[in-house]
RNA sequence: GGCGCGAUAGCAAAGCGGUUAUGCUCCGGAUUGCAAAUCCGUUCAGCCCGGUUCGACUCCGGGUCGCGCCUCCA
């Protein structure tokens, strides 16, 4: 096994080994719950989930724990607008990324620690950190996080401290002994939600969180820490300086982060407002042609969103279940029996080598034209190769739908009797060779947006998907 | 300005120092009552300038352009 992923502390691919052998701890950024779930956000959740679960099926025992921000000054500032409590807001958001992320296939995490939950172990932490002098309680009741103490301050974003001294901002009211210094506690004003502390009521920074949801849920050091393209600072640089000060060890190994999701050649942000929902989206393109355009590169290029990048998914998996039509009876093979396959050979390899996707789907591409290419009087032979293709598939959480389903999805304005039926009525036409009427036949469905496919097994139809 | 990433055929997107990526599209053929699907085949590459090498899309140096982070954002 030459299992190798990529570290962005280090810049390089290396050799993946665990702390514990066989374990791993995996700890991701989730999100700040005040709105829904964009593209951006499905990448992420994709990106891991393809990771986690191409991880337990090389047989690592993984527990991945991926957190939920419900506490924020965004998440206040929404709430107060929409006149709401932080609960409502946030349950109502959480509900709505839960039902996001299992239409994208994705499988829940086996942790999903919230920040308000966590507010003792936050607390504990910074105690820790000004017992170690790392952090100091400031005149306006903050707690700041005091950034000259800590010497790897950078490490991860190759940031030199100094040049972050010369560009930092200098807030007026702020108490800060230096510029560079990043609030851990910070104090409540009147009337907002808050918890108390020894340094008085007020709620969690935005970088405490994860140092104590991760040390509460994994313990110290993570074999993997990961999120998205926007994290490594300062988030992640913030959460290193935190955990590593207070706990005196390495706290991740290796750190993932996701490319980014880009419109017309610009981040999809927030705060550009150019993103779309992934609610939005799979109103028109079935949840799993998005699944599959975010797979289709590798989790660390930047994708580019659009109409035509989805119509280029859709044709691809549609290649695959227009494969798999004449074999839904055929159940997936077990993985130990399909990386033995050479097409399972190859899709370890590209697996193996930084969770390579897009070399993945290429091994399954070719599978699919070798079962293609099975003559249809002996179509059992193909069988096991569709086994094979619908066991390494399911590994990217691909190909689990029906295929029927699949290509007539986005039908449902259609009246299927009548599709079945005129089906049935053209069949008999054929018998009768009456092409007259059966061309007629084929052209209403096509008004329809109804496309036939005569074959020796009978005719079935699919949605007619434009370009 | 600092740090980092990228530049591949009509489009998308990978690996690789010498041998087909792959998907979509175009064209030709097979197949089909006609289609569709499928298969076969063909065409179309590696930003620019140097260097290393028997040989570079692949390594090194320089340049140009694009992007990300440096401030809340996945």
């Amino acid at each position: 096994m030459n299992f190798s992923v990529y570290n962005t502390l280090t810049g390089e691919k290396a050799p993946f080994t665990p702390l514990q052998p066989g374990k791993i701890a995996m700890y991701v950024c989730g999100i700040t719950v005040y709105d829904y779930c964009h593209i951006g956000h499905g990448r992420v959740m994709v990106c891991f989930d393809v990771i986690s679960r191409y991880l337990r099926a090389r047989g690592w025992d993984l527990t991945y724990v991926r957190n939920i921000t419900d506490i924020d000054d965004k998440i206040l500032k929404r709430a107060a607008e929409n006149n709401e409590s932080i609960e409502q807001l946030t349950e109502r958001f959480i509900s709505a990324m839960i039902e996001d992320e299992t239409q994208l296939g994705v499988l829940r995490p086996d942790l999903e620690p919230r920040a308000t939950h966590h507010i003792g172990d936050i607390i504990a932490l910074i105690e820790t950190l000004i017992a170690s002098d790392y952090a100091y309680a400031a005149s306006n009741g903050d707690v700041y996080y005091r950034v000259a103490k800590f010497a790897n301050y950078g490490k991860l974003t190759n940031k030199n401290p100094e040049d972050l001294l010369a560009g930092a901002r200098i807030a007026v009211d702020e108490a800060k002994e230096d510029p560079r210094d990043f609030v851990l506690w910070k104090a409540a004003k009147t009337g907002e939600t808050c918890w108390p502390s020894p340094w008085g009521d007020g709620r969690p920074g935005w970088h405490i969180e994860c140092s104590a949801m991760s040390k509460a849920c994994l313990g110290t050091t993570l074999d993997i820490h990961g999120g998205g393209p926007d994290l490594p600072f300062p988030h992640h640089e913030n959460e290193i300086a935190q955990s590593e000060a207070a706990n005196q060890c390495t706290y991740a190994n290796f750190w993932m982060h996701a490319g980014a999701v880009r419109i017309d050649g610009e981040k999809m942000s927030k705060s550009l407002g150019n993103f779309f929902t992934i609610r939005e989206v799979i109103k028109s393109y079935h949840p799993e042609i998005v699944r599959f355009l975010l797979i289709s590169s590798h989790y660390r290029s930047p994708i580019n969103y659009a109409e035509d990048s989805l119509k280029e998914a859709r044709a691809g998996l549609e290649r695959f279940y227009k494969t798999l039509r004449d074999f839904t009876h055929v159940p997936a093979q077990t993985w130990e029996d399909a990386i033995t396959t050479p097409a399972g050979e190859r899709f370890i390899e590209a697996m193996d080598d930084d969770f390579n996707t897009r070399v993945a789907l290429a091994a399954l591409y070719d599978l699919a034209r070798e079962i293609n290419t099975v003559p249809v009087k002996i179509k059992a032979t193909a069988e096991p190769m569709v086994a094979t293709l619908k066991a390494l598939a399911s590994v990217l959480g691909l190909l689990g739908e029906d295929p029927d389903r699949f290509l007539q999805s986005g039908a449902q304005h259609l009246d299927t009797a009548l599709i079945e039926q005129l089906i049935s009525e053209r069949q008999q036409a054929r018998l009768d060779k009456n092409y007259a009427r059966c061309d007629a036949i084929r052209d209403e469905l096509l008004a329809m947006g109804v496309i036939l496919e005569d074959s020796k097994q009978g005719t079935s139809w699919r949605i007619h998907t434009e370009g």
